[in-house]
DNA sequence: GCCTCATATCGATATGTGTCAATATGTAAA
DNA sequence: TTTACATATTGACACATATCGATATGAGGC
């Protein structure tokens, strides 16, 4: 399986979660640190604590640690690769090969 | 939960798993066939099938019944929902009330 | 009608994910 | 250096998902 799918897909697997899209729509007002977002979830500090691993390893979040808190915010680098990914994915590419080519090969990706 | 971020993040828990973004960049380069996709994959029918099926039930591929044979194709309208919906959750918006609101009211969002 | 082919569905199983309580780590205050 | 607090990690469990073979459905062709 070709590295630019398993990546890019990461992304949305972390988004696939319902609560994790409304911590990231949190997150879009501005820096949050983890105790204000687990005032909002009927969820364990656990849960929350495994849910932002999560948002922070496919690249949407990043965190920042200020004495025992830890802020989190978006990556606009990361909401930036994710929306060209989906552009990748979804717009037509002059000169598709698909049908001539492995998946691994498809569609002029590089990986 | 809202109703809003479980309906959006579906396409994303879609898009969540690499053979299915490979597959949406194959329709992207236009309609294909069940039988076409299935060439280009080490997967069984079934699993092909379910894996369309999770597609088209999120919004993002529509299917298209010609005799015996089955065409898939990207939706306009999916894709076109998706970016807004990332959009939604990822820019920031003014006199955002999230601290002061339940998640389930966050960011002005309409349900 | 019967046969073949393309696709969908079902049932079983293995793996993945979300969740929590318990515990560990790490920081700052007393 | 204790103590308290914020967060991360671990282990266990329930539930969801991916996968396959087997079977069902449904459309032509004979």
């Amino acid at each position: 399986m070709d590295k630019f799918y398993i990546e890019g897909s990461r992304v949305f697997k972390a988004l696939g979660d319902p609560r994790r899209a409304m911590i990231v729509d949190m997150l879009s007002c501005g820096e949050l640190c983890a105790c204000m977002i687990l005032e909002k979830f009927a969820m364990s500090q656990s849960t929350l604590s495994h849910h932002m691993k999560l948002l922070c390893e496919c690249g949407l979040v990043v965190s920042r640690n200020e004495g025992k808190w830890t802020y989190y915010s978006l990556s606009a680098e990361g909401i930036a690769k994710t929306k060209q990914f989906f552009c990748d994915i979804t717009s037509n590419k002059e000169n598709c090969i698909c049908k001539e080519l492995n998946p691994d090969q498809c569609c002029n990706v590089n990986d």
